[in-house]
DNA sequence: AAGTTGACGTTAC
DNA sequence: AGTAACGCCAACT
């Protein structure tokens, strides 16, 4: 269970963002995903833009590896050159990671979950 | 209550 | 390969 500062009200949609969360928490080191993979293994199909809220309200304090997550291109979603499009590139290089014009090769990288492992992640 | 805003995705050039 | 035009949907004005 997820306890923390910017999530207290609106429980419904608390919800839908724990989902996200521990879908997010099951990708592994070297590994990526995109948005809108992750809302659809979340069970939330067509909310690939709530996927980037979730992460954005969490931060780095639970250690959630939000910079594993990628546009469906390839691309890291922030604009070039920006603090945070930089600090995503690097944990991800640091990771070994190929990073190449702030995108990766998904067919490289990207994550094939194991479903038994997210079923059980979601049940709670 | 209607309109705007995104850490998005797909399609059509 | 890059881009523009949509479609999308919860949150926020």
């Amino acid at each position: 269970m997820v306890s923390g500062s910017k999530v207290n009200s609106k429980n419904h949609t608390n919800a839908l963002y724990q989902r996200i969360w521990q879908t997010v928490r099951l990708i592994p080191p070297g590994k990526v995903a995109s948005y809108g993979q992750i809302a659809d293994l979340a069970g939330l199909p067509g909310r690939a833009r709530l996927v980037g809220k979730a992460l954005g309200m969490a931060g780095d304090e639970w250690n959630l590896p939000w910079y594993r997550v990628l546009r469906s291109s390839g691309m890291i979603a922030f604009p070039p050159g920006s603090a945070t499009a930089n600090e995503q590139r690097a944990q991800l290089l640091s990771e070994g990671i190929v990073v190449k014009n702030n995108r990766v090769r998904l067919k490289d990288v990207q994550w094939r979950p194991d479903l038994a492992e997210l079923l059980f992640a979601l049940e709670f």
